[in-house]
DNA sequence: TCCTCCTAAGGTACCGCTACCAAATGCAGC
DNA sequence: GCTGCATTTGGTAGCGGTACCTTAGGAGGA
């Protein structure tokens, strides 16, 4: 017989029979005492658990994953991790699941629809438990993949009338606006929006800017200064380091920034004031004009958007637009971990709001 | 006969068998013309892509985790996610295992060696393909755990004598000792060290600081700031947003740069340079420069510490010591993709280095 | 006392894939 | 024609859990 030596031999590591063997029990009963323990008696649990203790057992996730159907595996796709906003929004996951048998695993789309499809497919065959991706401009392929999913899908960063399943996050149109009202309600009259590369969520800032610029009579299309548009500006800052490989596309830097300030002030009438795209650029302006010595917030009113830490902190301080990525992380998966429980939410569109933060870069003549 | 009732049914979505039966050949040749085509002839492979073309074919990850005991999992384990740092070192990564099935786990040990400790425990339960964790100072256990994972295991961001199997990093000790140096070889005098919450690596970077003092003669320990000694700071600041939840650690923030300026200067002798921990602690001390009317650099040198982008784009531009953050994750996986293939590298110890980079802010007199 | 109902415990057949072995095939050398 | 070796292909027994079903035993009611 060949018997014996056919047999693949594991790798050593105590499985949940040598548990139940030790413990004098069956391996069901083993397998219960460690997942349900109210279905097992005080004493069986507690020689179980002795056991597992001296074994030093530790489950087999992926049997117990083809066995169960179901990977505790929570699948997050975001468009980038090197933004400090992203990079808050995964905190706030991974604080939310702290305790939780949940595991995350990040996929990153590039700002590319057509990656993402392919992470979807990819991650999908671990059957997740859920799914979180970012912005609602999933495609039509993607979309339907997540419809099909079998398990809470929450779309982040956002809102929408009509999400896969749940959204959380807020209006980038809304907030657009009243960054630009806030500029406006200071007195500043020449609006000008700096922005990098212009994914979904940003145009609907653009979008917000221009509806508060043409409500006020205000709205200048050639003050609306795009990344794309300045083919001149040397990348290399933007494109050092982690976009220096594959491609990445050119979001923002501060000397971007600085760029795009440059060329607003050489139009024959400039800005009065500067509504950035996020706050790295921001910070470039507001490097750009010091060492210009223009006066901020007198001659050139700044607002970012998002506030970072670093805007309270400038000098003049900046003003921003507060959205709460971290939050909005953390509520997200609070959202999954009622639908995991049997207890959805009766809403499916949470808005998380933002806040205008006024600081001294537009308090023109001391407010 | 309880028989066909009794059964489990699977989950509807087509298996490896389903695969074979359609393209007519056994299950482990079409398994093979998936993993190992070049094992199988041509007409066979052909018939089997055809067949999971047709039944839209994705394999279980699970099950082949179980019955081949390997996961193409590679664990990464990070003490931060909010830093720019390390978000660079996993966009590294990430880019790194670009077109290799394997799929990153990230967990993050918030500078915590039980809780990386229990994370490992957790994390090697999948038996992971490789291990990828940060530093060198791992609690007994940790090493015990990775040593006996069975798998490679690279040590990132620093570098030693004796890593566990693979590092790869740059010294800390030198990198401070080089900061200062450049500080010192511009003519400043009276050298002041801020640092945030001082983890290892920042502990090694202030042994060069001390080093490199001592050896000009010009060590002076009142003039070291830690965040620590400065119970009185407000954390508002720092502890906004992703820190405001789980007691995480107030590492740093352009406001406690700003603080440790302020009591910097109410010393009787206050000092002439400051090295900063991290770079955003030295855009900190630059705005309270400004926000006195201080002269970068011919009263102040600033230098940071990991050269951001920002630090270029200030105005005046920042000096700093650039690491090569996205490029240590990328070289790591490397490491592992060759130990994998089963051509390990010779060399254990694999240093990164840095570079000193000098702007304005400590060019003094103009250089 | 007997029977039903409920709960705790266990037996066993899978989950879907791959390692291992065996068999079939093709071809060169004697 | 037969043997020996390399190359392809296929059968089958797991991998380590859990779902499903059965059984044992005690409580409660007629």
């Amino acid at each position: 017989m060949s018997g014996n030596s056919r047999k693949r031999r594991g790798d050593g590591r105590p499985t949940i029979a040598q548990v139940a063997a030790l413990a004098g029990v069956g391996t069901m009963t083993a397998s219960r005492a460690l997942r349900t323990p109210h279905l097992v008696s005080d004493a069986l649990r507690a020689s179980v658990e002795r056991a597992v203790e001296e074994l030093n057992y530790v489950p087999n996730l992926s049997a117990r994953a083809l066995a169960s159907k179901s990977s505790d595996v929570v699948v997050v796709l975001v468009p980038t991790l090197t933004q400090h906003i992203f990079s808050e929004v995964v905190k706030g996951i991974y604080d939310g699941l702290e305790g939780t048998p949940l595991q995350v695993q990040i996929g990153n789309t590039r700002y590319d629809a057509e990656e993402e499809e392919r992470l979807l497919r990819v991650f999908l065959r671990q059957r997740p438990s859920a799914v979180i991706v970012s912005g609602t401009h999933q495609s039509k392929a993607s979309r339907q993949l997540l419809e099909r999913a079998g398990c809470p899908v929450v779309q982040i960063m956002d809102v929408s009338d009509d999400p896969i399943d749940r959204i959380v996050g807020y209006s980038h149109v809304d907030a657009g606006y009243a960054a630009t009202r806030h500029l406006i309600e200071k007195g500043y009259e020449r609006l000008a929006f700096f922005t990098g590369w212009m994914h979904q969520r940003a145009e609907g800032r653009l979008r917000g800017f221009e509806q508060a610029t043409r409500e006020a009579g205000i709205y200048r299309p050639d003050l609306i200064f795009r990344v794309e548009d300045r083919v001149s500006f040397d990348l290399g800052s933007t494109m050092a380091g982690p976009n220096r490989r594959f491609g990445s596309h050119p979001f923002s830097s501060p000397g971007l920034g600085r760029a795009m300030l440059s060329d607003a002030l050489d139009l024959p009438r400039p800005p009065d004031a500067v509504f950035c795209n996020n706050d790295i650029l921001a910070i470039g302006v507001l490097f750009e004009a010091h060492s210009r010595g223009i006066a901020v917030p007198d001659q050139l009113g700044i607002c970012g958007f998002n506030d970072l830490d670093l805007m309270a902190a400038a000098h003049p301080s900046l003003s921003s637009l507060r959205t709460l990525r971290y939050e909005i992380g953390f509520e997200s998966v609070q959202v999954i971990r009622r639908a995991l429980d049997g207890r959805p939410d009766d809403q499916k569109i949470r808005n998380m709001g933002f806040e205008v933060m006024a600081r001294q870069s537009t308090n023109r003549n001391g407010g």
